[in-house]
DNA sequence: GCCAACGTTGGC
DNA sequence: GCCAACGTTGGC
């Protein structure tokens, strides 16, 4: 099961909204990188969601509901979206400045590419990222 | 609010 | 097809 982390300002879409919605469309991704990765996410794979901007840090886990299909908010057709459900919060979020304080992060895409929205994160570094955040479960 | 990074657009 | 101009993202 492969692993990603998807970044949403949360004066757009936050994680509480994404809590009280249960399922939602990941929508608006207009990159051709991050689109690639949307496209490789299959059904049950798991992902942190980052709030960007405001808190900068991971505050929760969400797993992939429905893979890649037409993003209904792109009139154009060309993009995807996928549907993520909330599995929990993380009892103790992972910030940006923990991250970037850990030399082992230092590859990670969400140092090095700081505009990608949608990125993989290598089992190492989900396993790691677990363990900063207090998430025991599966 | 500023600015670096970087993707996109459009003139040539 | 190149590249300058411009817009957007996101950290600080």
């Amino acid at each position: 099961m492969a692993h990603w982390l998807v970044k949403s300002e949360p004066d757009a879409f936050s994680w509480d909204q994404q809590v009280r919605n249960g399922t939602e469309p990941w929508t608006g991704v207009r990159n051709a990188l991050a689109a690639n990765n949307l496209k490789a996410m299959r059904q049950g794979d798991r992902a942190f969601f980052y709030h960007s901007n405001i808190g900068k840090a991971i505050v929760g886990v969400v797993e992939v509901a429905r893979e890649a299909y037409p993003d209904p908010t792109d009139e154009t057709g060309r993009w995807v979206c996928v549907d993520m459900r909330a599995v929990g919060p993380l009892p103790q979020p992972v910030t940006l400045a923990a991250i970037k304080a850990d030399p082992d992060f230092a590859d990670l895409a969400l140092v090095r590419q700081s505009r990608l929205s949608v990125m993989p994160v290598s089992d190492a570094h989900w396993a790691r990222l677990c363990t900063l955040g207090g998430w025991t479960r599966d």
